[in-house]
DNA sequence: AGTCCCGGTGGGAGCGCTCTCACTCTGTGC
DNA sequence: GCACAGAGTGAGAGCGCTCCCACCGGGACT
């Protein structure tokens, strides 16, 4: 393969290395046409003689020829390349299953184009600042904002560049009126009421999330209208961090302050995890005494000690929206098209089954 | 839209429609210079008067000028940006909470830089056509490939293209002598069998991972040196793939086979959970009747019904390290790093308390 | 004095591509 | 017969940047 003499030769100058790769020029002339039409034929080949077409596809594949994306991008303006922005990384955040199943479906609704998906992470303001001149600087021709609590300025920053945009999960600000996908947290939070109202509980808790996530508000809301509906007094509310510790704590206060309680609604599974926990760490049972419900279909919502009911929500599908939604906008931009919500649904399993517990789990 | 004085940003009149964004030549206009001189003021300065310097960074600053970094490439035949690749992500290996220590570290290595994070998955075996394509064609200054049993294919051709590359993870192809950092495993297999020997286990299995991935393979061969070292027979080897449902069939299989075993070692503490399944529904307790280990350090680890003793490993620095290695191999390309190797640990948990069982865990 | 060097500078030539435009060469209509 | 459309083509002009090189001065040598 490398008949070069001196293969240990990596020159300062990176072109140097035995082939510098082919150029259009070359394609053309090993095709016996113009650049011009190599470079039509090779774009979709509008206005080619099928003769022109064979001969630069054939002299495409003898060179090995691919286009320099960076002369390409000089001229077209267009990078073939989106950013999935995602604010203040910590390593906690990352673990979340949930960016996995992000990157998954924005990269599966990548698949057939050739656009690549940039990463960009914020961890400090500083970080953000460089974000955003990246993206104001049309290195993208897209973005998709994991959207919390702390995205609202990117929302209007953004939205003010006029980069096409997408949040995952509804921004604060919605003046801007920014386009997004989101699961409808609402619904799923009066699913939960609904379903733990009609196993006839009657003295219904939940472990919200945080006050400024709209997603923690949403499923509270639907939470509330849904007791409200089944006839049910508004009951306790607590708020936590999403987190399993969080949840524990403020769980042990909720079951101190109101002994009564049999249904807890915590807003995400890992929560339910730590409100099971207290429950258990002050003697009663799931479900025998308190019905627990968690939110999200995690993982562990099926594997924990006592399998989760819980609420399931089509992530992948609305991330591979926000993918395919953000290259519509890029490939007709000023279509502002509506958000899209994905509807929620209930699964049911031991923790708040009828019957008294019974430490299910084994195969 | 909205008419409010807002107090953003000085007014963004970057994308909007009719405003192009300033160039070089604009820049040194509004500078007093020649374009020569903005542009050696913009990359570091050399070879320019304070005077020029100075006048530069203020027009920077009034036109809020950002380089086109498509031009710039186009003439430098540098990218500015580098490539992860993760060969077949379905989402439950990128569910892994290693890729987004991965991704975190990497990250992190580039944060001082102005390099991005290009995204690379192939699902399928025309995707890693592509992505080697993408990756030979330039549009990136290096790569770094999580490697597993897959990516045998990639070292070669990666190494051939001459692309800065670095694997996480050794991959099995060494011919290709590329560089890769990770972890001992071999001394963190070796560090298990020292440890159940050492709490006066004589009957020692080991659940292994997969025969064709080297972290595996690296595993079960120090586990098998740890084991002579301590003078204890080989024992009973069995394969699964590294996750709970196929280590608790192989564990099942085990126990059938060999009643008197004491003592486990999973190859990862996903795996372990599905060997304490199987010893459970054996009717045996951990570990009491068997000592049971895992390896990660994952967080289950901890949260399990049985903390897990395990072997952890320094994740974050290690993709730090891929990082800023790569970042090294583009910069003074020819030099060929070492690999680098991070040591493990054990960390002791209830799983192999010599101590009868106590089923742990209430705070 | 002359020569050299060297920090500082500006002009110009591209990097590899797309796109406009002018051109040729059919085929069609009058 | 001529004009005209229209498909197919190629030359040329950039896109915004870096880098080479020629240039200009003034201080340090010969």
């Amino acid at each position: 393969m490398d008949t070069s003499p001196t293969r240990s030769l990596p020159r300062a100058l990176r072109q140097v290395p035995g082939r510098p790769s082919p150029t259009l020029e070359d394609l053309a002339l090993a095709a016996g046409v113009s650049r011009s039409t190599a470079s039509r034929a090779i774009n979709g080949g509008d206005r080619v003689s099928p003769e022109a077409q064979a001969a630069v596809d054939r002299a495409v594949l003898a060179l090995g020829y691919i286009p320099n994306r960076a002369a390409r991008s000089l001229v077209t303006r267009r990078t073939s390349s989106i950013a999935l922005v995602i604010p203040e990384p910590d390593v906690r955040v990352m673990m979340d299953p949930f960016f996995a199943v992000v990157i998954t479906g924005i990269t599966e609704a990548l698949r057939e184009t050739d656009v690549q998906l940039v990463l960009l992470m914020s961890r400090t303001n500083d970080d953000s600042a460089r974000t955003l001149r990246y993206l104001r600087g049309g290195h993208v021709d897209g973005a998709i904002v994991v959207s919390h609590h702390e995205s609202d300025s990117w929302a209007r920053s953004l939205a003010e560049t006029g980069l096409p945009t997408i949040f995952i999960g509804r921004p604060w600000d919605m003046q801007a009126d920014v386009t997004y996908v989101d699961t409808d947290n609402e619904g799923g939070g009066r699913l939960a009421a609904r379903h733990l109202a009609g196993i006839g509980r009657r003295h219904l808790a939940t472990v919200a999330g945080p006050a400024d996530m709209t997603a923690a508000v949403d499923r509270l809301r639907g939470w509330t209208s849904g007791l409200a509906a089944a006839g049910l007094p508004a009951g306790p509310v607590v708020h936590a961090d999403f987190t399993t510790e969080g949840a524990a704590a403020a769980a042990r206060r909720l079951l101190a302050e109101h002994p009564d309680i049999d249904g807890i609604f915590a807003a995400s599974d890992l929560m339910a995890l730590g409100v099971m926990e207290a429950i258990q760490a002050a003697g009663k049972t799931v479900p025998g005494d308190i019905a627990l419900m968690g939110y999200d279909n995690h993982a562990v919502a099926e594997t924990a000690s006592t399998p989760l009911t819980t609420i399931t929500q089509p992530m992948v599908e609305m991330a591979v929206k926000a993918g395919t939604m953000l290259l519509e906008e890029i490939e007709a931009p000023g279509s502002h098209p509506e958000p899209v919500i994905y509807s929620t649904e209930l699964v049911e399993r031991a923790s708040t089954s009828v019957a008294p517990t019974a430490s299910a789990a084994n195969a």
